[in-house]
DNA sequence: GCCAACGTTGGC
DNA sequence: GCCAACGTTGGC
């Protein structure tokens, strides 16, 4: 199967794209994601996917760069670390409800492609960032990421 | 800081 | 299983 594209939220004040290039190529746990429609997004991607790093809750929300998935969904540990600020009490080493992905930097886009211009492209109107906007990991379809390149 | 959208929880 | 109450996300 060929790669896939996601687009994967993040807040910059949490954790921007430059933190993420910090980590070089170990990468980062995308952790934090307590919303079953994202887990089940991460669950379904590849070794290699490209992701679009997403910021938002901030001035300008925009996709900054590019990740990739090295490690695809396992389970999420921090779901059962009571000192963890993503601790699930109803989550245990067996039963875990949560998964983790891991995603490494790829590439800062040298503009960022901000919300305002994604919502005025017409070939960008069905993306889940602009139809379902809470959703933190959603899919990105071939042709969307064509034309999300070409305004970088 | 406001508020719309919407996911989750829990009583019944 | 319905639905009200509540909490969170995230644009503006």
């Amino acid at each position: 199967m060929t790669s896939q594209y996601w687009l994967l939220k993040t807040e910059p004040n949490e954790f921007s794209i430059d933190d993420l290039k910090a980590k070089g190529s170990n990468g980062e746990p995308w952790d934090g994601i307590r919303n079953y429609q994202a887990r089940n997004f991460m669950r379904e991607m590849a070794m290699g996917d490209t992701v679009l790093i997403y910021h938002s809750a901030c001035a300008v929300p925009a996709i900054v760069g590019e990740g990739k998935i090295i490690k695809t969904a396992y389970d999420d540990h921090f779901a059962l670390d009571p000192k963890s600020k993503y601790f699930d009490e109803k989550s245990s080493a067996d039963k875990n409800r949560w998964s983790l992905v891991d995603v490494a930097f790829v590439e800062k886009w040298q503009k960022p492609v901000p919300l305002s211009t994604i919502k005025t492209v017409k070939a960008l109107s069905e993306m889940k960032l602009v139809k379902q906007s809470r959703l933190s990991v959603s899919p990105v379809t071939a042709d969307e990421y064509e034309v999300l390149i070409t305004l970088k």
